[in-house]
DNA sequence: ATAATTTATATCGCGCACGATATAAGTGTA
DNA sequence: TACACTTATATCGTGCGCGATATAAATTAT
């Protein structure tokens, strides 16, 4: 970042590039994705369910920093694929069970290759890749924090 | 990046917290867009503008990495709010010409603020916020390459 | 026990973002 | 010169993503 007297300087922004590499990592995704059927937010949704399956949606929430309105009609599209399940959960009916299906449970196998592949396009060494990645959850981390603060 | 088994655990990919990093750091800029009447793609578009007035859609394609079915509507609904004006090029037919209004200059004196308090926000070190910053542009610029291999 | 408040999720409206495609103008080749 | 090809932008359809809000169930307060 340059020591610019113009702050309003694209150059100088520092959430523009982010906000263009989280674009163009999702589209390194897209051709990947399509041979599974699935968008890239579909994707992360079932990384979720494959790592803990039968979940409520807050879960799905906390995990992805995504909301129900966002997540509710994505799943209804994953629920219409038949990949998940959506029932209402027993103990609290205000609250609902997504579950994997066999086929979406399968599907963990054709997704084995994806995340070398997209690594391999990035092209980071693998120590630049570990700083991004604590730098990124750094701001993740206050970022919410500053969210959470906010309701108060 | 643990050493896990489980390349597909949420928690292992490099992807994901870029894209939840850019999804938080745009909501940031919601509330103090939100006073300049601006969404924060709109806001990018002025920042190209305000320090390159008069330029044809391709500049805007190219410095923002965004492509025309995005870029159109979204400057059809600024040149709605006044803010720019969008006409063809004497020179090339095909081709448009989108300048600031007087209102839309203006809007840069109510912007100069903005970048500071995302800054503050963030909470990055200056020289934390300068690695991700260079490291963010190499991941653009790996993938930008890849991209231009690919129409051939 | 009842009312007030909170919570889990859904709905609504709007602005992107993007793959695919269309249209018209400009350029290159025979 | 005419045709083939390329280019600049627009259109189309779909899936998000998000601020705002609604609905119903659960929890808390009185």
């Amino acid at each position: 970042m340059e020591d610019s007297v113009d702050v309003l300087k694209l150059e100088n922004q520092l959430c523009f590039p982010l906000y263009t590499a989280s674009r163009l990592t999702t589209q390194c995704y897209q051709p990947l994705l399509k041979e599974l059927g699935l968008t890239y937010p579909q994707y992360l949704v079932m990384l979720v369910l494959w790592e803990r399956d039968q979940v409520n949606l807050s879960y799905l929430s906390e995990k992805l920093f995504l909301q129900s309105n966002t997540l509710t009609p994505l799943l209804k599209r994953m629920e219409s694929m038949d990949l998940l399940t959506r029932d209402k959960s027993l103990s609290d009916e205000r609250s609902i069970v997504i579950a994997l299906t066999n086929k979406g449970s399968k599907l963990k196998e054709k997704a084995d290759c994806i995340p070398s592949k997209i690594f391999d396009q990035i092209n980071l060494s693998k120590e630049q890749a570990e700083q991004l990645y604590r730098t990124l959850y750094q701001v993740i981390g206050e970022l919410e924090n500053i969210k959470e603060k906010c309701h108060y």
